[in-house]
RNA sequence: GGCGCUUUAGCUCAGUCGGUAGAGCAGUAGACUGAAAAUCUACGUGUCCCCAGUUCGAUUCUGGGAGGCGCCA
């Protein structure tokens, strides 16, 4: 199965220079001698509303450095891993029929797995199922249906824990979709680990990473610039076009806003706690600053844990980088020559 | 100055009817097959503010001292 000719994809935590290094890349492509486009593998930047949270390039950085896959939904519209990887094969294949080379960019942990090894054929997500599932939770607790699941695929079950509630759930819609004689446990013992599986494509992957003292630093400083651009004015007005609804989207899961969302909630009835004069000074911002920033750094832990188990073609370690000199690894150049 | 409350983990605080203590958050590590920036798991020795007294034994009771908060002056 080959979903993509050749792409690179550029990972690491948040803020560590991913897209400072992949628009290097583009800089310096006549020397490398081929084009390259940008795809978007984050999970937030299809959102369009989420600008500022989510880290989005300009829109001059946009059509300057062809990116694909940002502001392609709306904020109250959702996407899941299987639709993602679809996407991300389908625009490289496109950018591959150019003679151009995508470069995905970002990298969620099970999007990232989900792009480069594919997912299996599972019956997809079913919201009216997992609503009975939580009012049932609700009712006996999530152990009693990690109970139920253990009935249905002992296998799965026991790789659960009983109170992981976005997995079991997961696994009983599977179950409860599957046809007649097939098992969930059948279809997974076929298949290894994600991690442990091959690329779907002929994928080049480059980890970028730093220093904690320094990414802490980054990090923010980065927060820090979004509030200058008006952060919290941008969450005043999906609050003022979606109200409270705007809270049980999938963009709404993106880190900082849930946390502006109840800091809202609790001072932005003052006429100066507006958005639009929020300036990180009084102890009340600075605080909010500080719980994102926090949030920020446990997301950065995660990553690493994800980042670890997958291939390592180049490392860089931007903590020294300006953002523009590079020198090119011979691996780079001969894959880039194939 | 007087009165009251308070001092326990990095932070916010429980608690021990006297037998040296535990939650949440933070921190560290790990997991991850359609919510994933989500979700879940594991990891807890700290002069229990200081000094003296009572006691076999005090973080706990008594007295004094120091810091903090509040009210009255």
């Amino acid at each position: 199965m080959t979903q993509f000719k050749k792409a690179l994809f550029v990972v690491g935590p948040t803020a560590s220079g991913k897209s400072a290094f992949a628009h290097t890349l583009v800089e310096r492509q006549r020397e490398l001698g081929c084009a390259f486009e940008l795809v978007n593998i984050d999970a937030f930047q299809f959102y369009r509303g989420v600008s500022i949270g989510t880290a989005k390039p300009s829109p001059e950085e946009l059509q300057k450095y062809k990116y694909h896959g940002v502001d392609i939904l709306d904020v109250t519209e959702t996407i899941d891993a299987a639709r993602y990887a679809e996407f991300v094969w389908t625009t490289c294949q496109e950018v591959n029929a150019r003679g151009a080379v995508p470069i995905c960019v970002g990298g969620s942990g099970l999007y990232l797995r989900a792009a480069l090894h594919g997912l299996d054929a599972l019956p997809p997500r079913n919201d009216s199922l997992r609503e009975m599932f939580r009012a049932s939770a609700v009712a006996w607790g999530w152990p009693e249906l990690h109970r139920w699941l253990s009935a249905l695929a002992p296998i799965r079950a026991a790789e659960l824990h009983p109170n992981d509630k976005t997995r079991i759930e997961r696994a009983l819609e599977i179950a409860f979709q599957l046809p007649e004689g097939v098992t969930l446990d059948s279809i997974l013992s076929k298949s290894a680990r994600l991690s442990e599986q091959t690329s779907v494509g002929d994928a080049f992957l480059i980890h970028v990473d730093c220093s904690d003292e320094v990414l802490k630093e980054r990090i923010y400083k980065r927060l820090h610039n979004m509030f200058e651009q008006g952060w919290v004015a941008e969450v005043e007005s999906l609050q003022a076009r979606f109200g409270q609804s705007f809270t049980s989207t999938q963009s709404f899961r993106a880190i900082g806003y849930p946390a502006i969302w109840s800091w809202l909630q609790e001072f932005g009835n003052c006429s100066e706690a507006s958005g639009s004069n929020f300036k990180v000074t009084k102890k009340a911002e600075v605080d909010l600053l500080k719980v994102i920033a926090t949030q920020t750094w446990q997301y950065v832990r995660r990553q690493r844990t994800w980042n670890a188990k997958e291939q390592k073609d180049w490392l860089v370690d931007s903590t020294y980088w300006n953002g523009t000199t590079l020198q090119f690894i011979d691996k780079f150049v001969d894959f880039l020559s194939k």
